[in-house]
DNA sequence: GGCATAGGCAACCTCCTGGTTGCATAATGG
DNA sequence: CCATTATGCAACCAGGAGGTTGCCTATGCC
């Protein structure tokens, strides 16, 4: 859902902090905001927005859990980003390996 | 060497009109800066800009060539990206297992 | 040489992003 | 009910990103 547009997921990867946001849920040490903004140098505020772009890219989803608010990881985001890698990449190869063959053939 | 810091790499890779660049790069159909833009509803210094954006990426690289800057894709940067994404993954979906198995075990 | 073309550089502008603070709101525990 | 905790919301601010224009340099072509 969210999206699969890879600009904006890539733009939602595109940021140290929100890497080491999503880092750090992978690595199950924390699920709530309060608790994802402590031990960082920010403001909980600051690690919400950040949340907010994470979530707008689909990456992860919020749910609301009495006080709390359970963040969890959506990899089939990942997947997206993923096929776009490998699509694109496959191409630049190919076109490369075309392009080398060209100067080979010609020289 | 350019740098596999993910965060640049996929901060280059989000946003529509570089990716369009990318994407025009990999088609084969321009080499050159002029040409890039030509077509595109910006100036030839904002796409400039923008292969600069790539070029710190590591993405492209540029090599003047007479009058003309032939720009070339550098495949290899894009594995920097895909390690990322094969490593975060495959982390995010152990954990998600984990927890999964969990909640299964333990309703 | 002289003109057109392709780029690079720098200044400048605007708007979004990342960050802060302050305050309001909802749930938890006495 | 009251204090505390965990968030959300809004206003606000500084800096960088994306874009433009103007000008200068270098190359190609006549």
């Amino acid at each position: 859902m969210s999206q699969a547009d890879p600009a904006v997921l890539f733009a939602a990867l595109g940021d140290a902090t929100r890497l080491g946001l999503l880092a750090r849920l992978a690595d199950g040490g924390a699920s709530s905001i309060a608790r994802l903004a402590d031990g960082l140098p920010l403001s909980r505020q600051a690690v919400a927005k950040h949340l907010d772009v994470l979530q707008g890219a689909g990456l992860i989803h919020r749910r609301r859990q009495g006080r709390e608010t359970q963040v969890a990881l959506r990899p089939e985001a990942l997947d997206s980003a993923r096929a776009w890698l490998d699509q694109v990449g496959a191409q630049w190869d190919e076109r490369l390996a075309c392009l080398r063959a060209l100067v080979e053939g010609d020289g």
